[in-house]
DNA sequence: TTGTAGGCGTTATCAA
DNA sequence: TTGATAACGCCTACAA
């Protein structure tokens, strides 16, 4: 907002000696307002290079047809996916999007949702950060009366009122553990994820179903959680690695997590997948042309994002009958250079002489 | 903005007996209230469950607090990291940051820009879609008062009165390509870019300024410019493998059309680095992982973003000594798997039979 | 230290 | 078909 020198309706009801309503309701094209007036209304606008006052419009109105989103990261190929989704389903909606990023920190996440509120945004799509576990927040957006949709990340603990847009996590995380076993893989574990978050929670739970449906004994020594992030798996292989205790397969929680594996192990010579092989949860544009092609989970990202929206917009619109979806969207097992079968070396790598 | 149920200043003012004003000051901080009947003030917002409007704020203030910003894509590793700094930066000023995605689309973002100066923003950063020849919209948020900045991309036609951030194009082209030369390459061609843009004229001005330097004649048939995306870089391989005339060595102008040629190569069962060698203009956090690493120059941008915010706030502060910058901002050449080393037999392959 | 008056640019309501 | 008036929630300037 700057120098005072946008034009306003008032200049152009001058302009045309009529009404500042007339003009209001010209541009707005009511049918009120006689077609020529509001030819000489759009006219003039656009002579004077009129640009609407969309703040002052939204103050009163009450309405600012705008929705924000939170997401953890944003240089992370499933969540801009995702925002594009948003974004796109947004935009076709006539809706502009805020977007906020938590970075994968509590604090900052409710500083965002507060600025949210503060601007009035008509609805919120938010997916969590790792270490969100505050209820409290989401309880205080409920008595605000903002609708808000949670897309795949969500707190794992007992929250109702709201709608939530999902993979099926557990079935995802199921299918492709199970494929492992199916190829031969015994010694298995698991990076990335925590309990308190539905996806962790859930992810977690298809591998251990997975093992129990094949009844192999679960290693709790191969299973690190902690978060999502390339990190996360980066020091779980260089955990595994300085225990001496590698497992022949590990279900990565995330994509993200499956890169930091893919680092750390180039750092220690652990080949992929000969000496650990590896899946992920999430899949990316270029996951097939790494070096092993990274086998994934892949997840409708996209979709994930325009469903989001278009429930969130459903409750804007319906504040009355405001009831919960809760869609779940299924997962697809994309199998690529990595777990693809089991190398014959497997019980050749041993526990304390990890090569190279 | 929802059901009215918010609370106002004028509710807390009531609360207290006190008048809307002093509440106001009160929870600015402003030096005028007693310490006393801040602490009140701010006790009972909290208690109230008081959440500023800052649309209303806005409008009264003149003054929105927010900077937009328009980039081409969201997907794709360099703009969201750039996102990324731009938020960061934005965020620790205090100021809101509406993205926006053109999608490579002229109008839409012709649109956005619109929607960002309806929304009062206090500057805008925009990074033009490849689609952009138009410099009307440009001059007119000149002439509406509001600084721009442009990050990377902009028009190569003369447009003064705005600052720029952007790296080093010509140098960074001309360091890879004159690396590709000393390591015996000469059979060179290009792909991406367009020469209405900055990014697409500087990248190619440097691969025709290295091939003069080294008195290489350049073959106009390898030289494929259109768009900065996947599709040219799959297109312009498959194109050169149609007409059997296939450079020894590519210059992406891109990252997207580097993996768009991965694509193509792939199907096209040509083999990288042995038949086409290549390097591209952008890194990314997963070349080198690709299969084979994928040399790059790398380009610092989320640093991009944050000059950008930088020079954009002070702009906005500075109103009236508003002096253009330019900042250009080196890069560096990184060579991993490909552009590595001439292959032996690069004069085995011929045009005709490009191998299996 | 606190309060009053006026205005920011729109839209909604009701009257002409 | 047009217009006058009163919000919307906050801020600035000035007065008490």
């Amino acid at each position: 907002m700057r120098n005072g020198s946008h034009i306003t309706l008032d200049d152009i009801a001058k302009k045309l000696s009529v009404s500042r309503v007339t003009v209001s309701k010209a541009l707005r094209g009511h049918s009120d307002i006689s077609v020529e007036m509001t030819k000489k209304v759009i006219k003039t606008a656009k002579e004077l290079g009129y640009s609407p006052n969309i703040i002052a419009r939204s103050l009163s109105s009450r309405r600012s047809n705008m929705i924000g989103i939170v997401v953890p990261k944003i240089a992370h190929y499933f969540f801009s996916r995702v925002i594009e989704g948003v974004y796109d389903t947004a935009f076709e909606n006539r809706y502009e999007t805020i977007l906020t990023v938590s970075q994968e920190n509590s604090e900052r996440e409710w500083k965002h949702l507060q600025t949210l509120v503060s601007m009035r945004v008509d609805g919120i799509i938010i997916s969590i950060s790792q270490e969100t576990q505050d209820l409290k927040r989401f309880k205080w957006i409920r008595k605000m009366g903002i609708p808000l949709v949670f897309v795949d990340r969500r707190p794992e603990a007992q929250l109702s009122g709201f709608s939530t847009v999902s993979n099926n996590d557990r079935e995802g995380a199921f299918q492709a553990v199970e494929h492992a076993i199916k190829i031969g893989y015994r010694k298995i574990g698991f990076i990335g994820g925590n309990l308190h978050i539905n996806i962790g929670k859930n992810r977690i739970q298809g591998f251990e179903d997975a093992l129990n449906e094949y009844r192999i004994p679960i290693n709790h020594e191969w299973i690190l959680q902690g978060g999502f992030g390339k990190e996360d798996g980066y020091n779980g292989l260089k955990h595994f690695h300085q225990k001496g205790s590698m497992p022949e397969f590990i279900f990565a929680a995330t994509y993200p997590v499956a890169l930091g594996i893919y680092e750390a192990a180039k750092e220690l010579g652990v080949r992929i997948p000969d000496d650990v092989d590896i899946i992920c949860f999430g899949d990316s544009d270029v996951a097939r042309f790494l070096s092993p092609a990274l086998s994934a989970v892949r997840q409708p990202a996209r979709e994930l994002g325009a469903r989001a929206v278009q429930i969130l917009l459903e409750n804007i619109n319906n504040q009355k009958v405001t009831k919960e979806h809760h869609v779940i969207l299924p997962t697809e097992l994309v199998i690529r250079g990595t777990c693809a079968a089991k190398k014959a070396q497997s019980n050749k790598i041993e526990i304390h002489d990890t090569p190279r």
